[in-house]
RNA sequence: GGUCUGGUAGUUCAGUUGGUUAGAAUACCUGCCUGUCACGCAGGGGGUCGCGGGUUCGAGUCCCGUCCAGACCGCCA
């Protein structure tokens, strides 16, 4: 037996027991006299003690000489300790060790195994399994834990029943990159890899199943961010006769449940917001609604005026940035940098302080009187003390720009407070989007959401108009689900494809499955996916989702650890049928 | 595909205007230490300054290229 306890289980009630433990040498503090061990388990660290006085020579001297990480096995009695740590949940005890059996050596790590490590990302990637070790990210995947059976049980009370759907599917050329994986019994063919299992979940409704869910890995070949990995977990959801309201309410009860379980909080009912709305008051579809600094439409009171920029702008926006006009000059011209650097776009900014004694000085002096920039001030809502940033030139680009602005701002000013959670509906999305450079359409969400009935006529005359039943749930600034009401009928979907320019030849081939499907008695349907690794790390207080993950890809889509990609050898290629082209070199 | 930041001891970092033998902390090793818990004290070992080229009397430092890592833009129906 390697244990009668846990490191983390032994309390007072336990003295003169005789216990045996198992688990890792975390640390040993060597008085010469007397050593003790700081043992570590998943579930905690009991401090083991060894003296000259209780313990033979040998064991003392084999326990000084135990290094890092270490597996070991003691047995001893648990013991009240004369000097008592209150800063731990075991720190009224200790086990004087009888036996101590060395179970296997370690290697020193590179990094320390502690809360705060020494150990930078690139080295805790390359050796996770040490990493893991770590509390903070073995309460990360503890965490996930219960966030991932929270959903689950969830789900299943509401009548929700989890079906796997396969990761060998069909590539489709619409929508992000695919993973292509090769047939060896199909020559020249192809597997690919699901961006979501969206037309096996649509088949399940068909099939009768009325509601379903999955906690699914779906997988995308685009470029990574701190908050993206190419293979990534939803919570994937569908249901049968419903409406949009049916969907809002059920997965707004789910993300209330998890609040309400984890940090105690009553959201609902969460506010919702049309599409339109959010992007006219936020400049962005996932608004972070935990402060305000909306953005404000200036045309009206900045144009017609000899300042040239903003008389030849589409759009000219500003914002109130809360206690901000005490920036010094210095700080200024650095956010003005800071919104000119490429990523960002903006020609330049201009800005006001409204100071604390009413006054108003801008960087526009010479175009604008006080009594125009007074005017700005009340309609972006400025108050003294505040400073006003206002940036003008074409709509969307300008947009984009004051949204990633404002955000900048919040976080620098701390208003993006971890420990506050606003979840937000935002709802009719238009149902599809212009590519600038090819002049085509394609589907916002995706090319089986369903119109609103009410705009379907718009889809000849001005495609862009028309909305969708499609929703957005965010939270704190992050997409974390996204959803629709689905197309549920043979005519309707190839006028969908027809419209994204799909010949009838190509919507058959790779999406005839589904037709034919709706063709034998689909019922109305509709569903939503999260992104869990996201909703988890939000909920946890993190930006990054990697933490939340046991093992996961670098930057350049790397594991680090086992070092994939990797190349295959000719025999392998020669049975997948395949032949590289010489690497550009 | 692009922009930016970084790469120096096992690790995290500092390294001034280009100038003597490249430092600190921590980790590690040795010794000491009668209640530690980030134990303490004393001592010690440890460097291809990512790689290649260039400028220079002289390069960790400047220039060019390249690789790696990270953040972001594009991309992510």
């Amino acid at each position: 037996m390697y244990r009668t306890h846990h490191c983390g289980a032994i309390r007072l009630a336990n003295t003169a027991e005789q216990v045996t433990l198992s688990g890792w040498v975390s640390r040993t503090r060597d008085k010469g006299f007397m050593v003790w061990i700081d043992l570590r388990d998943r579930y905690g660290i009991t401090q083991l003690v060894l003296d000259q006085e209780r313990c033979s020579a040998d064991l003392l001297e084999a326990a000084r000489n135990l290094g890092r990480e270490t597996v070991i096995q003691v047995t001893g009695r648990v013991i009240e300790r004369d000097a008592k740590n209150a800063s731990m949940p075991t720190g009224e005890v200790e086990v004087l060790v009888a036996e101590l059996n060395v179970l296997n050596a370690a290697k020193l790590p590179p990094f320390t195994i502690e809360d705060q490590t020494d150990g930078g990302d690139e080295l805790r990637m390359k050796y996770r399994y040490l990493d893991i070790r770590r509390n903070p990210v073995k309460q990360n995947l503890i965490f996930r834990h219960k966030v991932s059976m929270l959903v689950r049980n969830y789900l299943s009370d509401q009548g929700f029943l989890e079906v796997e759907t396969p990761y060998l599917i069909k590539s489709t050329p619409e929508g992000a990159r695919d993973f292509v994986v090769p047939s060896r019994m199909n020559a020249g063919q192809f597997y690919a890899l699901p961006q979501s299992p969206q037309t096996f979940k649509q088949l399940l409704m068909v099939g009768g199943l009325d509601k379903y869910f999955q906690l699914v890995k779906c997988f995308r070949d685009e470029d990574l961010r701190a908050d993206r990995q190419p293979e990534f977990t939803q919570i994937d959801c569908e249901m049968s006769f419903i409406t949009q309201e049916d969907i809002l309410n059920t997965f707004e009860g789910l993300t209330a449940h998890l609040l309400k379980a984890i940090h105690g909080i009553d959201s609902k009912p969460f506010p919702r917001m049309s599409y339109d709305e959010a992007m006219e008051r936020y400049g962005n579809d996932k608004p972070d609604i935990r402060f305000g600094m909306e953005l404000s439409r200036l045309n009206a009171l900045a144009q017609h005026r000899d300042f040239e920029v903003f008389n030849s702008a589409e759009y000219v926006v500003g914002i109130a940035v809360p206690k901000a006009a005490s920036f010094t000059r210095k700080e200024i011209d650095a956010l003005i940098d800071w919104v000119k650097r490429p990523q960002i776009g903006a020609k330049g900014m201009v800005y006001v302080r409204y100071n604390d004694d009413g006054s108003l000085k801008s960087s526009v002096d010479k175009f604008y009187s006080e009594e125009d920039l007074k005017a700005w001030a009340e309609v972006t809502g400025a108050q003294p003390g505040d400073l006003i940033c206002v940036l003008s030139g074409e709509l969307a680009a300008t947009r984009a720009q004051m949204s990633a602005l404002r955000m900048e701002l919040a976080s620098r000013l701390n208003l993006r407070d971890p420990k506050v959670f606003a979840p937000l509906w935002v709802v009719d999305f238009p149902l599809l989007e212009k590519d600038e450079e090819s002049g085509r359409y394609h589907a916002m969400h995706h090319p089986f959401t369903a119109p609103k009935p009410a705009d379907i006529e718009l889809l000849d005359t001005d495609p862009s108009a028309v909305r969708a039943n499609a929703y957005d749930l965010v939270l704190n600034g992050n997409e974390i689900g996204g959803g629709s009401i689905r197309i549920h009928d043979r005519p309707t979907q190839e006028l969908m494809f027809k419209y994204l320019g799909f010949s009838p030849e190509e919507a058959r081939s790779q999406f005839g499955f589904l037709m034919d499907a709706f063709e034998y008695g689909a019922p109305p349907h509709g569903g939503i996916a999260f992104g869990l690794d996201r909703l988890v790390a939000i909920l946890g207080g993190a930006e990054t989702i990697r933490d939340f993950i046991a093992f996961p890809k670098n930057n350049s889509g790397r594991d680090v650890m086992i070092d994939a990609p990797a190349t295959i050898d000719q025999a392998q290629l020669d049975e997948l049928h395949l032949q590289l082209k010489p690497l550009q070199s």
